[in-house]
DNA sequence: TGATGTGAAGCGGTTCACAGCC
DNA sequence: GGCTGTGAACCGCTTCACATCA
């Protein structure tokens, strides 16, 4: 297996596991055993282990993992032993709220500026944040070596504001707007959909037996015109 | 295929297609082809069809589906077609910017109230919403009918919370604490994750070709003791 | 002995390809 | 002819089960 072609939901446990492995070594915990993790946290220790093997082999058979050590390991492969410096797009409701959201922080995420194109907002700061105006987007990502940006503008204005924010080298984009973007090249975005999740819950307390149990006709089940 | 079966990938495709339906009715057609939604919006037209196909069938062999037609299906396949009321609990700066997200009226979700355990928030209000005490959330839940709770609390906070809102009946829940949450019985939690976003951000900048193109020492990739 | 690392099996979701229908 | 609806093939991720090793 390839580091490259490791799938993002690999990944994404990786991170789950570096919180286990911080509470872990919080309450004083020196080695733990995937069957450990796993009966601890509710996951399964065979994915566990093959996670992990993807990186390496960080485990001792017959001991398991030395907690400190694995954190070390995870903390370098998830790149959060470097600092990151974000901007925030969009100094709407959302995106001021996100300028002091403590999560950056704990991984080592630091917001560096906001950006706005509402000349009213420009210049204000939120916290020690200043706001910039989007135009000069390209010149404040090389003073404040930008290597995030949090998009939260509306959706119409999305895939303009990625154009540019990747012209200015930005390779990684978290995007809060409610559609699909397209870059070019070799960007990763990620996308926090939240009116997706929203009707999400909508279809799951609309669908029979969602809200009320099972005392919906079940017969509306399923739409049928033929067969 | 039963329709309480149904994955979650394909009903939130289904939040995606009613999108992309909503755009091409705002711009005057009145029908389209699998296909023809496949190449405006990248998607795969197969899978278009058998996601829709799970439902019913709403297209006609030779046209391609009535898109006024469709998105009265999809509309109410999601429950859009019903109001719901919803709960934020944790008055922070999420919770206060989640209060007037532009993005819940748009999904016929309605904020009808904030919760926090700060006795100096209870009583204010953020917009036309007003900050209860926690404690009153059952009672504050059946006044105002509330079927969803937003958790915008420290991830220390967020179990207890969840037992709150689910022992007050409350099936439907979103959660931005980056912890995994256990309810019981027949509840449906939607995870945002923004850590876990963030670090996979930060992976893909560390990874060897990630944020500097493949100009990183390739025998750096894969970390091996032995073999 | 006890726990890892891993090939193999299992499973669910996606894509293909075409029969069936308008 | 054109497009849907769908069985079958495909693919990737998860889980199992065990050989391997401290």
């Amino acid at each position: 297996m390839k580091v490259d072609k490791i799938s993002e939901l690999t990944t994404n446990r990786l991170s789950v596991y570096l919180r286990c492995l911080n509470e872990l070594a919080a309450q004083g915990s020196k080695t733990v055993s995937s069957e450990g993790l796993a009966k601890q946290f509710h996951l399964n220790s065979a994915q566990i282990r093959k996670d992990l093997a993807y990186f390496g082999e960080f485990g001792v058979r017959g001991v398991g993992y030395y907690i400190d050590d694995l954190r070390k390991h995870l903390t370098k492969i998830l790149g959060l032993d470097r600092q990151h410096s974000v901007a925030i797009v969009g100094a709407g409701r959302l995106g001021t709220a996100l300028a002091d959201y403590y999560g950056f922080a704990q991984s080592n995420f630091t917001v560096a500026a906001l950006f706005d194109a509402d000349a009213k907002k420009i210049g204000q700061k939120i916290g020690d944040v200043e706001i910039f105006d989007i135009k000069n987007f390209a010149e404040a990502a090389e003073k404040y070596k930008i290597d995030v940006a949090v998009l939260a503008v509306p959706a119409e204005y999305a895939q303009d504001v990625l154009e540019c924010v990747t012209e200015a080298g930005v390779k990684a984009v978290m995007n809060f707007a409610p559609i699909p973007l397209r870059a070019k090249g070799d960007v990763k975005i990620k996308n926090v959909d939240l009116t997706i999740s929203l009707e999400s819950l909508s279809y799951f307390l609309a669908k029979p037996g969602g809200k009320n149990g099972k005392n919906l006709k079940p017969d509306a089940a399923k739409i049928r015109i033929k067969k």
